[in-house]
DNA sequence: CATGTTCGTTAGCATAACTCATTACCTTTT
DNA sequence: AAAAGGTAATGAGTTATGCTAACGAACATG
């Protein structure tokens, strides 16, 4: 909580948001290079691992999570529809909408996505000592609840 | 070190690699909305960025560094130079290589867009628990080293 | 039942990356 | 010194991925 921290750790509050920033921006783009599959796009494999995560969704839900507009998700999804990586069913109470689940398939490829990018962040970690690779051990539950808030 | 760490810690080695992996994922592209200036592609300013950190580069350099084509970087400097952001001048010792380096108008527009990130992810951290804080605080430094390893 | 709203979609456009080809310059070889 | 080959930047054209505007179908409300 950086509003009301003692007045002795605000240098380091921001030095540290500071570095975070920093920090993210530069591994993600370096993970983003770490492709299992090169046909698909960085939007389309979040889809996927939205629908890992949620189960199912509706084209507007996942539009509103990506931070997309709905046009785009609609063409998202006909892609990975096509591929055989999602299927659209009717919604059960809503004729106008539909509910996207993702198949065995995607399952697999994802699975296999997060060993290598895991695999390539693992082996970056290789190169931290004992007591700074603890740190970050530490923190990583912490950055994942951060990034849902 | 992944490597050799003894046997107890070998599976939160993984769980803390894919937490990590995921958090920095969607974060990095929540901060990518934070844009202080719309007209900049998200390269654009990673380039600036680099050049931030060189001093000066040429274009075939910033290329490699931005995982990008030299036919990217030559229309990305173009387009930094026509907003006055860098200069070009000529290599000393070779005439087929260019020097870019950033003007004072580019550190001051990367300067807020830094400031505007930090206060966003600020924002989101006031999220989280004393604790968890320091977790976070304690990891920075070390992911900023993870980053550029 | 009439009107307005929401959902997904279609069509058309803008941007930013890529590949391939070209020009200018350096380096090495003969 | 001249020729051959390699490297830097760039130009032209293509592809990918997002957007906005406009639309039809299904729901919700007066």
């Amino acid at each position: 909580m950086l509003t009301n921290m003692p007045e002795l750790s605000r240098g380091d509050d921001a030095a540290a948001v500071n570095a975070l920033r920093s920090a993210v921006m530069r591994l993600s783009r370096r993970l983003k290079h770490q492709r299992v599959d090169e046909s698909l796009s960085p939007t389309e494999m979040s889809v996927l691992g939205t629908l890992a995560r949620c189960g199912h969704a509706t084209p507007g839900e996942l539009a509103r999570k990506e931070h997309v507009q709905p046009p785009s998700m609609t063409r998202i999804v006909a892609m990975l529809e096509a591929k055989g990586l999602v299927r659209l069913e009717a919604h059960a109470d809503d004729r106008r909408q539909k509910v996207v689940t993702q198949t065995e398939q995607a399952e697999a490829m994802l699975e296999e996505s997060r060993r290598k990018r895991n695999a390539w962040l693992a082996e970056l970690a290789s190169g931290l000592d004992e007591d700074e690779w603890a740190k970050v051990r530490a923190a990583a539950p912490v950055l994942e609840k951060l990034a849902q808030l």
